[in-house]
RNA sequence: GCCGGGAUGAUGGAAUCUGGUAGACAUAGCGGACUUAAAAUCCGCUUCUCAGCAAUGAGAGUGCCGGUUCGAGUCCGGCUCCCGGCACCA
């Protein structure tokens, strides 16, 4: 007698389809938003997708059967290179490859039987998305915080595009079949002023007790919030004068030399018409050559302007450098040199032979600065210091920046880490910006009342050639003026495919709407999303910052009522196979399609849960299925052998021999219900296999028995819903089994009526006892002292104390 | 370098929050039952070392060293290694 799984998952997904049982409730009375990150549409889904959908599943399923009328949406983040480069390379057109890959991905997704409500899928390529991914863009636009400007951005060479900072790992591209070394170009580009807003990503944070902290601790460092202080310092003989950004203005009597980003405007000002042009322009010629990875790998060095700068503390002339360790983006481009106190400017100083200044000594010592080998970079006493000598480095910072502030020459000043993010891409498939250039208006915004913007289909060469393949289409990039009527031009790139994932959460809520994004009640209805399920900590500090940022905006300009996007997020861990991330480009993928078809949606989904904790990475293992396969089997074999002796209410009169078992019933809906409520799948189906060990050996096949056998039938129903739903109907059940109440326990039951009580003698386990539940220590004691295997380690020792934790331990300490 | 997270049998993992029988549950392995046989199934054993024919007994054991405690996988201090993130951020 075995189990059929091809015929009964097929039959359970008919009946859940046909019956609507996922079909969002329009008026929801206790609403659930239980979202999982959408995904990538590059090819067939496999296991490693899998888990994702299972997991956000088994949640969206548990909390149908605990009341919530849940929204469980899916869809696709459409647009991206992948299809583009399939395109250069096949001929097929991107919109065609994306748009079989999800249908062939929604076939297996289905197959899998999760709960989505297939009505609302949204695809982020079709037009009815798009143009509303246009209008955000055309609302941040509006408020200022989407900007073009000239600036030094990350060019990939591999996929002949800009790319924005969060997409630049270790100075190359982000991309896992790319990986190109990222070259700096300067370019004019769209920007997203993310920056506006780094105070609120960073204070929202704290209001996000359901995330994990290992993700608010990445954002809070990619934010990078620095307290500090700017000091003015000015150009000798000149009416210029620089600002810098410091940490530690304590230091400013060690000032010893200035140094300015390479790509610095005023760089221009400073040496023209100096002996020092010429230097300093082939030093910064060569140094905007090299990319991120070359600069930061070479020995510092950097090159002289020929001017001097004054120290506001101490009115001293220092020389002024350009070198490329100095980054523009980050404050205002410009470092005081403080070589005893910062190791860059250590080497620096070192290198080009300029004194080296001892301000601050350590707490307990005294520095000497030609015996130094690196700065003192920690707090200590300020010397050398003019009025300051003596102060610690804390009341230091505090007096020089005071003092800065009152002399009008600096004062309080914070800095972030994180840049705007630049949104423009040289790509043909992604959602063109909708900005047309006229020459007699400048920059025209399209108005909304002609969104979408509508991607050319008669394109000739996807391939990119440094811009926009959407340059070279005449019938696109021509057009005429929204203000004017004149001649004008299309913007020819498109936008980060991250512009499209920042508001796909709000689409879900009402899909169809034509007139808006989302309407007013729908977003106040669902929002926020009360379960994010994400897809692994590499999103932190990429769409996991810029959903809140969008969330911000459209907070503040009243289309949504919340701040924060979602209040829990669940981070999964990687599937692994062959100590690899599963992945197609690595070719070590398990096909959902095929896994299911030989073994069934249900086994596939036990198999990805019991392996290994959720957040956790997991290896693919073919052993886990066996395992998977056998507890539906047992399972099985033993309802349809006992079919008749099943009971669907709770038994009363609970006999002497069944009390046990019926505590264990109890205990194990106590325990899955608490595992499955934090993300504990994995224990959760132990509990379940521990049950259905003990009905196995059970003597007895009476009601509890029976009662054993429902309550499993029950709780199996998020993991395995097609065998559960079918398990419930063979034992007479109406309809599926989401449609049920959870089952609840009865708190009597809970606790063992016995309990075994560790016998220790110093420390070491001797003995246990059983004892009935709650009985005076006394007793315990004399039941210890009689047992043989205690009394033989007390010999001729002494006893010193004892230690008793009521049902649960008696230590003796002897001598 | 800085910030996280982790290290437990042959393997995946449990117990870690809140100190109280370490190894739940599964896989693999071994033994038994059933079978002409195999598979499947059912039952049992399975951390290591030593002693014993055996029942059993003794000792050790959660990366390493130390501490707190009657008692530490769990708490504290110091290391080692692994994984992830950030990193010329002034």
């Amino acid at each position: 007698m075995k189990y059929d799984h091809a015929t009964v998952e097929k039959k359970w997904q008919n009946y859940w389809s046909e019956n609507n049982l996922f079909t969002t409730h329009e008026k929801p009375k206790k609403k659930f938003y239980n979202l999982v990150m959408y995904a990538y549409p590059s090819g067939d889904i496999h296991m490693g997708h899998s888990k994702n959908y299972v997991i956000g599943d088994v949640y969206a399923r548990f909390k149908m059967r605990q009341g919530y009328d849940v929204l469980h949406p899916f869809g696709w983040d459409a647009f991206g290179l992948p299809a583009e480069n399939q395109a250069i390379k096949v001929g097929i057109p991107p919109e065609k490859w994306t748009l079989d890959n999800i249908r062939i991905s929604d076939e297996s997704l289905k197959l899998l039987g999760i709960s989505y409500d297939w009505s609302r899928e949204v695809i982020t390529c079709l037009p009815d998305y798009y143009k509303w991914t246009q209008w955000m863009f055309l609302l941040l636009y509006k408020r200022g915080l989407a900007y073009k400007k000239e600036a030094y951005v990350n060019w990939c060479p591999g996929c002949q595009t800009v790319l924005a900072n969060e997409q630049v790992i270790d100075g190359r591209c982000y991309r896992s079949n790319c990986k190109s070394v990222i070259e700096k170009r300067k370019l004019n580009q769209w920007f997203f002023k993310i920056t506006d807003y780094a105070e609120r990503l960073l204070d929202g944070l704290n209001k996000l007790s359901g995330w994990p902290e290992n993700v608010k601790t990445m954002q809070r460092n990619w934010i990078g919030k620095s307290d500090g202080c700017d000091i003015v310092f000015k150009v000798v003989d000149s009416d210029m004068n620089f600002t810098v950004f410091t940490t530690r203005p304590d230091t400013i009597y060690g000032v010893t030399f200035m140094s300015l980003a390479p790509e610095h405007p005023v760089v221009e000002d400073l040496v023209k018409g100096s002996e020092h042009e010429t230097a300093v322009r082939q030093y910064i010629q060569e140094a905007t050559k090299r990319t991120e990875i070359e600069r930061i790998e070479k020995e510092k060095d950097g090159v002289f302007t020929g001017c001097y700068a004054i120290n506001p503390a101490n009115h001293e002339k220092v020389p002024i450098f350009v070198a490329d360790y100095v980054l523009l983006e980050y404050g205002s481009g410009v470092v005081m040199g403080v070589p005893a106190h910062d190791s860059r400017d250590f080497q620096f100083a070192k290198k080009y032979n300029l004194p080296i200044r001892v301000v601050i000594n350590p707490p307990d010592s005294e520095l000497i600065s030609e015996s130094m080998t690196d700065a003192y970079e920690d707090f200590g006493v300020m010397v050398n210091s003019g009025t300051f000598t003596g102060l610690s480095s804390e009341a230091g910072i505090k007096a020089v920046t005071e003092f800065l502030a009152a002399k009008k020459l600096g004062g309080p000043s914070i800095n972030y880490r994180l840049k705007d993010w630049l949104i423009s891409r040289q790509r043909y498939w992604g959602a063109p910006i909708p900005i047309i250039y006229c020459d007699k208006c400048g920059i025209v915004p399209v108005p909304d009342a002609q969104l979408p913007v509508l991607l050319p289909e008669d394109i000739k060469d996807y391939i990119p050639k440094g811009k926009s393949p959407l340059a070279a289409v005449e019938s696109y990039i021509n057009t005429t003026c929204p203000q004017c009527g004149g001649s004008a031009k299309r913007d020819a790139d498109t936008m980060d495919t991250f512009v499209c994932s920042s508001w796909y959460f709000l689409r879900y809520l009402d899909p169809k709407n034509e007139n808006e994004f989302c309407s007013k009640t729908e977003a106040d209805t669902w929002l926020p999303i009360d379960q994010y399920i994400g897809g692994g900590s590499e999103h932190a500090t990429g769409h996991l910052i810029y959903f809140r940022f969008f969330t911000k905006v459209l907070c503040d300009t009243d289309y949504i009522s919340v701040d924060e996007p979602a209040m829990k997020l669940f981070n999964l861990g990687m599937v692994l196979k062959d100590g690899e991330v599963m992945s197609k480009s690595k070719g070590n993928t398990v096909p959902a399609g095929q896994f299911i078809r030989k073994h069934g949606a249900d086994v596939a989904r036990l198999t990805i849960l019991f392996a290994a904790p959720p957040e956790r990475e997991m290896e693919w293992s073919d052993e886990g299925v066996t395992g998977s396969e056998r507890f539906i089997n047992r399972i099985y074999r033993l309802v349809i052998e006992h079919k008749s002796s099943i009971v669907k209410d709770v038994p009363t009169n609970i006999a002497q021999d069944d009390e046990n078992l019926f505590i264990k019933i109890n205990q194990t809906i106590a325990k899955v219900t608490d595992d499955v409520e934090s993300f504990k799948f994995n224990t959760a189906i132990a509990a379940l296999w521990e049950l259905l060990n003990e009905l196995y050996l059970s003597k007895k096949q009476g009601d509890v028995f029976g009662y054993g056998l429902f309550t499993i039938i029950h709780l199996l129903s998020p993991f395995a819903p097609h065998f559960a739903d079918e398990l419930w109907s063979l034992i007479g059940g109406e309809g599926s089994l989401v449609e049920q109440e959870w089952p609840g326990y009865d708190v009597k039951y809970i606790k063992s009526k016995t309990a075994i009580i560790v016998v220790q003698i110093n420390g070491k386990v001797r003995s246990h006892i059983e004892v009935a539940g709650a009985i005076a220590e006394e007793e315990v004691k004399k039941i210890a002292f009689g047992d043989h295997r205690v009394q033989r380690h007390l010999e001729g020792k002494t006893i010193k104390k004892t230690i008793y934790v009521p049902e649960k331990i008696l230590n003796i300490v002897v001598q």
